[in-house]
DNA sequence: ATTATCTATAGATCTATAGATAATGC
DNA sequence: ATTATCTATAGATCTATAGATAATGC
């Protein structure tokens, strides 16, 4: 069944052994996700059966549905986590600081790190024809577009007029999207991202608003002072900046 | 069977007709490779169905096989075609020319000229994972670094010191791949292809070895001269540069 | 009793092959 | 006779469900 089945309150008591030992750590639902991240990044969702799932896992195929309703749903909430992180810092952003630079700047940071930090390269699967498919696909991108939505409200007020002059408010949130995933495309061509990176990606975002050097660097100093703020809250990883 | 089998002679005779009235011009084996390329590219590989592809044609599953040894087959023949008519252009281009800059020119421009023509963008299918498993694709791999080694050597001459201390003859030639395979995300954004596009990138690729701009456009206007008896051999299309 | 696994399998594909057939060409 | 299709289907998956079972917890 579901996972939301099993409601509440024991979960992780040990049920019936494996025939095989342990072979990960983790639940095993992250286990499963992340087998599954492995195989659909390196070979394809459509070409990853359930099974070669469970075989990396190391339990039976059809053990995979205690914990899941399918192959959509692994791929789904691995989808969600590509932009779950980023979704949720939007709100401690907007409260720890006024500035609208830092603010933007942060946003792409966090957006960025993410990305960087899953353990395979996930936000590359959205990309895939076969993933945009899959049942359940329309809701990732309608939160997809929604954050397109948010940088382009963060954007806006720094915006320099000749740069809203030449795209829209919209299309300006889309480029800084596609700007904060050229990390995907680093990490496909073997690039290592840290902070190095990392930086070098937000600030590129700023500067497709316009925004001059100067400020820039104002920014960064203080997305610095407030980063750990907003990783106290939700840590997320090893990434500073 | 292969479509080998049928061999030599009285191809293109009638035989038995099709349930629906042809939908589509092109030889039969045309008619499938059309399809095939718009259902891979815009569902997937793995994700397309041999029914599929059928009935998009408008013939039965089975009738696929009589053209076709298998659904592997019909991706191999697509991959080809865009390798195909670049490789057949080298021996052309090095007879055209002695000057390495136009031959290193033409060669970038052709290829991105065959990338961007083909009818759907099946440049972007060897760069998906399920692609890659197909048996069959080393054949494919290994032509593209025959290809990448050609790209090498004609750059090699021409390459400015300072460019050959940074990076190994092999990796430049790798570099050039990258920069002309930038069409292919190009076409993925949505961007038309014309001359412009195409003799942006090709030059990009002189850049790339150090080439001044002096250089440059000389060899743009040389190879302007020589297109025309290439394309001649090899009608290949209407981008001119 | 609860949990997380297991075994077994139904039902839906999907690829590929075998062999029949409806045209035209000689 | 030759060709290019068709029908029918075998055999191999693949996803998902039903129900049994081996642990621990109370």
């Amino acid at each position: 069944m579901s996972s939301a089945s099993a409601s509440g309150s024991r979960r992780g008591r040990p049920g019936r052994p494996r025939l095989l030992p342990q072979q990960h750590s983790g639940t095993p639902r992250e286990q499963i996700l992340d087998a599954a991240a492995g195989l659909f990044t390196s070979r394809g969702y459509a070409a990853t059966s359930t099974r070669e799932i469970a075989d990396a896992v190391g339990i039976r195929q059809a053990s995979l549905y205690y914990h899941f309703a399918g192959k959509g749903e692994i791929l789904t909430e691995l989808l969600g986590q590509t932009i779950r992180p980023t979704v949720d810092s939007v709100a401690r952003i907007e409260s720890l600081t006024d500035d609208p630079d830092t603010a933007l700047y942060l946003l792409a940071l966090i957006d960025v790190r993410t990305l960087a930090q899953a353990p395979y390269n996930i936000g590359w699967l959205y990309l895939a024809p076969d993933v945009a498919q899959v049942e359940g696909f329309e809701d990732f991108a309608a939160a997809r577009d929604d954050l397109a939505a948010t940088y382009a409200r963060l954007a806006e007020p720094i915006a320099a007029p000749d740069v809203l002059a030449l795209v829209t408010r919209a299309r300006l949130g889309e480029m800084l999207v596609h700007a904060v995933e050229e990390v995907i495309g680093l990490r496909n061509a073997g690039q290592r991202i840290d902070v190095t990176e990392a930086v070098g990606i937000a600030s590129s975002c700023l500067r497709l608003c316009g925004v001059d050097s100067a400020r820039i660097e104002l920014a960064m100093k203080t997305a610095e002072t407030l980063l750990d703020q907003i990783d106290g809250t939700d840590p997320d990883g090893p990434i500073r900046g």
